[in-house]
DNA sequence: TTCACGCTTGACGCTGCCTTGACGGGGGCT
DNA sequence: AGCCCCCGTCAAGGCAGCGTCAAGCGTGAA
């Protein structure tokens, strides 16, 4: 998920940073109101997490334009003070969520993951698929990690796409099986190899492990260290 | 949208059923917490708007009660004091969302629309269950208490499920069983060694509790005991 | 046809979870 | 108070699920 922090005090913003990241989410920053309004506008990220104080322009004021320029990116305000006028203001405006300093980042976190799944369910998905420093663009079907183009085969790519499809959910291997093969699944476990490969391919070469499994359970594919 | 509105302030309430009814909301009434319970355990809101200080039975009690009936209706509870640990056991007792006096009828407004919308769209399908500051998301898989990872095993998590789903209500050993095994159970006390595996990875390593056992009935998941 | 690539199959070993059983403590009923 | 049942606790064994690898087979392209 390719999230935009918007806020000004650089310590929090780091904390956000690396708690998103550490999730397997891309972060991009903005200190001030113009420059936030100018990345926000771009069309280029999933959310957005907004300080209602800013320098240059209030949160609110840019939630406002943002939202008169036809952009439809999710907002999730961070206001300081929980009074009543802030809050109303913060909705008016048109974020579609706020919270209150001081906030716990698994809440932030899980959020943003219910705003951006509200979001995808109606405006459907943009072309290319990432989760971390992953990609993958199902129309050229190319795969990239860090800059490396990665080889796969074609059951590979299919894994590949349904585990960023559906991250950081889990996916069933019934379900990974049921994409590769429909309704007549080979006997024997054949998706263990598949998933072998698709590891060799995309984790074994780099430091971090994207493709986690969940005994009896299935796989998913997040950056967060187990 | 069919409120409840259970208030003893008179002239409060009589606001709270202008401003709704002006919305087109239909609105019932109770002025104490015994005539409140009756109402809401009668199924016939989408709603109920909950003071938490009544005359008969404070309102976290009538929450917890009306959860303990099995009642989902969603609750947006009212508090004069936003203080900490209020929010919590509001939230302990089974309240979905809380309103800090004063508030202004169009976010009271809002936030019951949301609840409602919310309620009906997941009808308790899928989100992240939580309760205090314990949280699961079994679209992910993942469990958390207080920003910590919770590493859990299947049957764990099985378990935590199905508690959290009924929290605050008690949850019977044989239904637990059933959860994990279905028809089959097998012999001896398995459950009592999952529950133990459990109760080390939720409750040791914090302060409070919030797995409790009920002799000879089975096992509650709420943040203090009743 | 030949070649190459990817898919499938099967075997092997390991990790981690579930199960089992035993012991001790505490709450409830008489 | 005393008994009994229920429950918490722990360790060890077994087994299902999974990672890993190598070799055979099908399929498409040159």
């Amino acid at each position: 998920m390719r999230v935009l922090v918007i806020e000004d005090h650089p310590d929090l913003a780091a904390n956000l940073g690396d708690y998103l990241s550490a999730q397997g989410h891309s972060v991009d920053f903005a200190g001030d109101g113009p420059s936030g309004l100018n990345l926000a506008s771009s069309d280029a990220h999933d959310v957005i997490v907004l300080d209602r104080l800013l320098p240059g322009m209030d949160g609110a004021t840019l939630c406002r334009k943002l939202r008169e320029r036809g952009k439809l990116t999710p907002v999730l305000m961070l206001t300081a003070l929980d009074t009543v006028p802030n809050r109303v203001e913060g909705l008016a405006a048109g974020a579609d969520d706020y919270l209150v300093k001081p906030f716990s980042l698994s809440e932030l976190a899980a959020r943003l993951n219910a705003l951006h799944r509200r979001a995808s369910g109606w405006s459907g998905g943009s072309g290319v698929l990432q989760v971390a420093d992953l990609t993958l663009d199902p129309e050229t079907a190319e795969a990239h990690r860090a800059d490396t183009r990665l080889e796969l085969t074609r059951a590979e790519r299919r894994l590949l796409e349904v585990l960023l499809r559906r991250s950081p959910r889990l996916v069933s291997r019934a379900e990974l099986e049921r994409t590769l093969w429909g309704d007549n699944v080979p006997d024997g476990d054949v998706l263990r190899a598949h998933m072998h490969n698709l590891r060799n391919a995309v984790d074994k070469p780099f430091a971090t492990k994207l493709i986690h499994t969940v005994h009896g359970e299935g796989y998913r594919l997040v950056a967060s260290a187990p």
